[in-house]
This record gives C-alpha cells, sequence and structure tokens, in this order.
DNA sequence: GACCGTTAGGTGACAATATCACTGAAGTGG
DNA sequence: CCACTTCAGTGATATTGTCACCTAACGGTC
C-alpha cells in the first residue's frame, strides 16, 4: 500500500470504487524524479502509462540542428498519453518530455491501464478526453508555426511563462526554443519591445513591466 | 440489414464475433457524400464517430486570412478521430475534414461506440491506434513547418500528391493550400523547379518528369 | 583583486520566405 | 469573336532565419 491515496488526484481514477482505487494503488509505483530527468524520448520508450502527481513536463520537439520547439506541457493532475503513442509508433518521430521541476509520477502497468479503460467508463472518458486535449494542443501549435507573427507569438508566450508574476528566469536560447525560432531573432524582438517600455532585461532574466501592453501584442491576430 | 458487411473493413472490427459484428451493422448507418463534403467543421461538429469505408478525406486547417494547410488525409479502412477531439474541445480550432473523392462513410452512434471500446480489445486497440497516428502525423507537420525548408517539403508533396502517376493535377494554390505558404512561393519554387527539369508544367496541371531527383530533394534534410 | 574560461546577449550581412500589387495568359460561356 | 474568370509570373518590400563574429556578465581560481 503506497503512503498517498493518488487516486484522489485524477479526474479519472477519484470517481471510482473504493475497492478499485485499493487495487489500483496496489499495483502502480511512484516515482520521483529531478528537474530535468527524461520522462520519455526517442530512446526511451517506456511500456507504461503515466501519470503527473505533482510538477510539470514540457513535451518538445528537436530538429536535425540544435533548435527545439515546445509543443505542450502536462500539468499535475494530467495523464501524458504521448508515451501511448510512442509504443505504437513505427515511423521516427522525435518528441521527449522533460521534467521542467522535482516530479512525482504515478506508472500504471500497461495491463491494468487495459482493464481499466475497458471496465471504468469514467477512466475511459478521461483517457480519451487527454488524447483530445493534446491533438487539440497540436492543433494550436500547427496555426501558429504556419501562420503566428513571431511577435505576436513571443508576447502570448511571454504573458504564459510570467503567470501570475511579472518576472522570467529564462534565457533568450530557452525562449526560442519555446517557439522554435532561433536565438538572434527572439534577442531583436526582445530589444524592440524593451524600447518601446513593455519590459526590462537583464541577464537570464525579463520583467514584464507593461503587461496590457503585451496582451494587446498577443490578440493582435 | 445493410447491404454490405462493412465490419470486413475495419482492423478493429473484422476479427470480432459474428454476434457483434451483426449488431454493428444494424445500428450504424452508411452515408454517401459527394467529393467537396465536409464531413466536419467548427461549425459542423459530428456527435457519432465515423469509419471511412471508401475514398479519402483531407483534413486541414486554415487562418484568419486565406491560407490553409493540410495536416493529414483519412484513407479508406481508417477512422476520424479528429471529431472525437472536436466533441470534448471547449476551445476554439478551426480543422475541418472535407471530401478529397466521393466517399462512403459508416456513422457509428457514440453509445454503441462506447460500448465497442468496452467489451472488444480489437476494437480498443484499433481505436487507441487510430489516436496515435495522428498524433504521430501532427508532430510531423510541426516539425515540417517550423524546420523544414520549402523545397525539400514541395518536392515531398509532389511526390506523395503523384502516386505511382507521373502527373498531378492541381493549381498552384491548391499545392500552397497542401504546404501552408503562399501562391507566389510554390509558383516560383515550381518554376526553379522547371528549370532544373524535373517537372514539364502546364494550366492546372504538373508533370513529374524526373522523380529521382525530386526525391533526392524531398530526402536532402 | 587579477586572470581565465564559459555563457548570455548584440549586431551586421545575407539568405529564405511571405506579402503586396500588379501583369498577362489560358480557359469558359455567351 | 468578346467579356469574364481563373491561373500563373514577377518586381518590390517586409519578415524571419542563418552565419559569423563580437562584447558583456558571471563564476571559479589563485
Amino acid at each position: 500500500m503506497n503512503a498517498i491515496d493518488w487516486t484522489e488526484r485524477f479526474k479519472g481514477t477519484k470517481t471510482l470504487p473504493r475497492l478499485v482505487r485499493d487495487r489500483l494503488l496496489d499495483v502502480a509505483l511512484i516515482r520521483n524524479h529531478k528537474k530535468g530527468y527524461q520522462v520519455f524520448g526517442p530512446e526511451n520508450v517506456p511500456d507504461s502509462l503515466i501519470f503527473l502527481y505533482d510538477g510539470t513536463i514540457r513535451v518538445s520537439q528537436t530538429s536535425g540542428n540544435g533548435r527545439d520547439i515546445v509543443l505542450y506541457r502536462v500539468d499535475a493532475g494530467e495523464s501524458c498519453v504521448l508515451t501511448t503513442a510512442c509504443m505504437l509508433a513505427e515511423e521516427a518521430y522525435n518528441a521527449e518530455g522533460i521534467a521542467e521541476s522535482d516530479i512525482n509520477v504515478v506508472v500504471l502497468p500497461k495491463m491494468s491501464f487495459d482493464r481499466l479503460v475497458a471496465e471504468e467508463p469514467a477512466f475511459r472518458s478521461f483517457v480519451f478526453a487527454a488524447y483530445s486535449r493534446r491533438l487539440i494542443d497540436l492543433l494550436r501549435v500547427v496555426d501558429d508555426v504556419a501562420f503566428g507573427r513571431i511577435d505576436v507569438r513571443l508576447a502570448e508566450r511571454l504573458l504564459v511563462l510570467a503567470g501570475g508574476d511579472r518576472e522570467i528566469a529564462a534565457t533568450h536560447q530557452e525562449i526560442a526554443s519555446e517557439l522554435g525560432t532561433a536565438r538572434e531573432v527572439i534577442s531583436r524582438v526582445l530589444h524592440d519591445f524593451q524600447k518601446r517600455g513593455l519590459i526590462v532585461q537583464s541577464r537570464g532574466r525579463i520583467t514584464l513591466s507593461d503587461k496590457p501592453a503585451l496582451r494587446a501584442i498577443a490578440e493582435s491576430d
């Protein structure tokens, strides 16, 4: 028996009968990983299903030459369905999931997962919702990359990264990897934002001094 | 009882017990649509699951100003899982599925679908495989758009569109919509291909006269 | 503090792609 | 033949990406 009842944490498990939940607590493992750990990747295809109990996982795609783009983030309470896709993929792909903070994950063996999907409607719709959510996320990424302007996308991402705060601790390179572009491009646009008084920069740090203006830019599409 | 046994056509249904298949034939509808019909779209979210018996569906995304990009194609024998994602989506999205030829689809009510997923492992893995396939497809699109060169992508797409044939009946605008770029860009690259003797153009028609060379360009990544 | 290596960021030149505004050429239906 | 529409070509310009190189800031060490 585990110390914590993680079944409380997930939409797909918290409404299940006590008996089923106890069985789950029995067969699932809880794992702790440090920030920076690769949860999955091309060379590291897990054979179990992963539920994120605590922390954030950043899922990104890497190009041949060193450029990256962030596809989406998995937050606490969500499952990481791309791993299941990876299992089934015969084609090459190059997405990877990196722990963006220290994380706690619940690892559910494939067999238990299968049984749960079969027997529990609530869990089933949880899983389908997770898949759908990711599909929609990817649609958004495609739209942004194919049709979006870089200043609009940057303003938007700055606001997301800052969250409720005014400060972001990130290098230009890291932000470029968020948006799938080159560092120089980010440097120039940030420089422009600074000249217009929207942000203040120091090494490895950006302060959003005019969030409303950034929001106006982000929403100009 | 339907005239044709469509359950023979799909990986997820052809291995099912006769009894289950007969039940399916009973509850599902077969619909015929003309080329150009919108199978689903932002204004047209179906509440049933769709299986493509015959033909091809082109799934594309539309930007604010008239640009498009093709996300993937649904071929005969596959299911169209994006519709299920659309049902669950609370956010706005702008993907649509258009019949690229006359099509026959099997429309399965959501309830029957649910029951089938619950009761039949073979059907369940068929559905999960379909989701995974689309996720992987979208990863590829993101990769291409974010990191790919336009001449490489065009060469690749020309070969796909031609299939076993040497000729393609498509305007520059249509090809631009495949790749999510502007007509002028396609015109210029095609012009270049023609000067290099790789293709011959006439109005609304492209002949691939040197496929090996195109393949070499397509694979130069 | 002085020294040194590393990383973050700035910048100019140029290439690739996108946008805009226009042109003419090729089909279509009267 | 003549309008009319659709398709394709092209120059000018804007945006974004690439390359080469530089300087500034930081972190250790002595």
